[in-house]
DNA sequence: CGCGGGTTTGAATCATGTCAAGTTAAGTGG
DNA sequence: CCACTTAACTTGACATGATTCAAACCCGCG
């Protein structure tokens, strides 16, 4: 079966389903990769399916009509992606890297849902997790300064993206999974402050950068003492 | 029983529950009355119990080590209050108004969430709910102007406090549950200019202020013009 | 009548945005 | 293998919206 091997299968939402279960979903389910840019999920469309994280990372926005945009919620493995009992999207889904997902129809997800409370429950949990997660970033986005916004958001991809880092290891060292627009679309900032920013933390010896897009950070702490708190 | 003229018994989450498992969490329920400013759940405290609000307004609020404070969420009747599955809260609940809650035991909550899947799915729901308004408010906690944050901000109170207002009516008028200081944390703003763009909200007839709390908005139209778009 | 919290207003400062050049790096095709 | 193109990023000079600091105001209340 497809999903043995599957890192949803045990930390994502169908680790909620036996394996009866799981065997109908997986009929159903189609694996795919999408490159980076490619819209998932738009804004007003009917949303017909849901899906799995299983690599890379897909970017939530919503954009004003003049333009502005701001990226509201970044989804890694093993994240379930979409909105349960909700007809219409408000918001723009994007693979920010290259990704591959797990999708699987609207109907028997909600079929699915109606059937095991485990798995309602879990999504719950999701929920509930984005809703922190969100509610944390309202505190950056409304009282962070542009330096204390950039530590804090090198802070976050480096905890999502290198599981060990941040408790024992005192460095760490990643690929930044956005660029330095979607950075500024993250924060509430534009591309120059952004790249200011960067340039100052690697003046600071704070961080390190390597072809644009890797990022060394020697000794964590220094990171978390610009990040505000 | 007291439960049969509550708001949270019909569009609340109570509303999931049939008249035996009511009885038996309106045995354990107490209500009770909170002025503006008292502290309901604090930061690092254990969570005791959870609450249905009654009346009134709850703000949920962030704070900053040296002191910047971002609110994160306005909780109205009949909104449930509380964190399920988390000893701990990292955020703070105070009384923005005077305000009448309906509190239950930790324990039975759970007791009950275990037992009724109809009261889980209620409760994801507003979970559900409250991350679609924690996005939308990022959107202009990072991308908005400090004008359009008021407008904002002032045509989300006029639709939560007059329920008819936005849909039919071209007017509306109501109290400010917050005062300046409240505004200027739940945008990200000072309360100078909180002030300055209401006074040009003012100046410009936009709406006009009673008693600095009574808002009037005679053409919500052009309120809404200003909110960014 | 005076006191105090909440609010408004003004002037100066500062952080971030805007506009405009550069620079780097990665293709792409000759 | 080397111009040429292009997208992403960096840097600089300047403009501006929001903050900061300071003072005055308003209004309910003792």
């Amino acid at each position: 079966m497809l999903c043995a091997s599957c890192e949803a299968r045990h930390g994502g939402v169908c680790a909620a389903l036996d394996p009866d279960q799981l065997a109908v979903l997986a009929r159903s389910a189609r694996k795919y990769e999408a490159g980076s840019g490619t819209e998932l999920m738009g804004d007003a469309e009917r949303i017909e399916s849901y899906a799995n994280v299983l690599s890379g990372v897909v970017k939530l926005t919503k954009t004003l009509s003049d333009g502005r945009q701001q990226i509201v919620g970044l989804q890694f493995a093993p994240d379930f992606l979409g909105r349960p009992f909700k007809a219409e999207s408000d918001l723009n889904a994007e693979a920010a890297t290259d990704v591959s997902l797990c999708a699987f129809p609207r109907a028997s997800v909600e079929r699915m849902i109606r059937a095991s409370p485990e798995l309602e429950r879990r999504l719950y949990l999701q929920a509930l997790k984005e809703l922190d997660e969100a509610r944390d970033w309202m505190v950056t986005l409304g009282r962070k300064t542009a330096g204390e916004k950039i530590a804090s958001f090198l802070l976050m991809i480096a905890r999502s993206i290198e599981p060990a880092a941040g408790t024992d290891r005192m460095s760490a060292r990643f690929d930044l999974p956005l660029t330095r627009a979607d950075i500024a679309d993250f924060l509430g900032l534009t591309i120059e402050t952004v790249s200011r920013q960067l340039t100052r933390l690697r003046a600071d010896k704070v961080i390190a950068i390597e072809n644009n897009r890797h990022v060394i950070v020697p000794d964590l702490s220094r990171l978390e003492a610009r990040q505000g708190r």
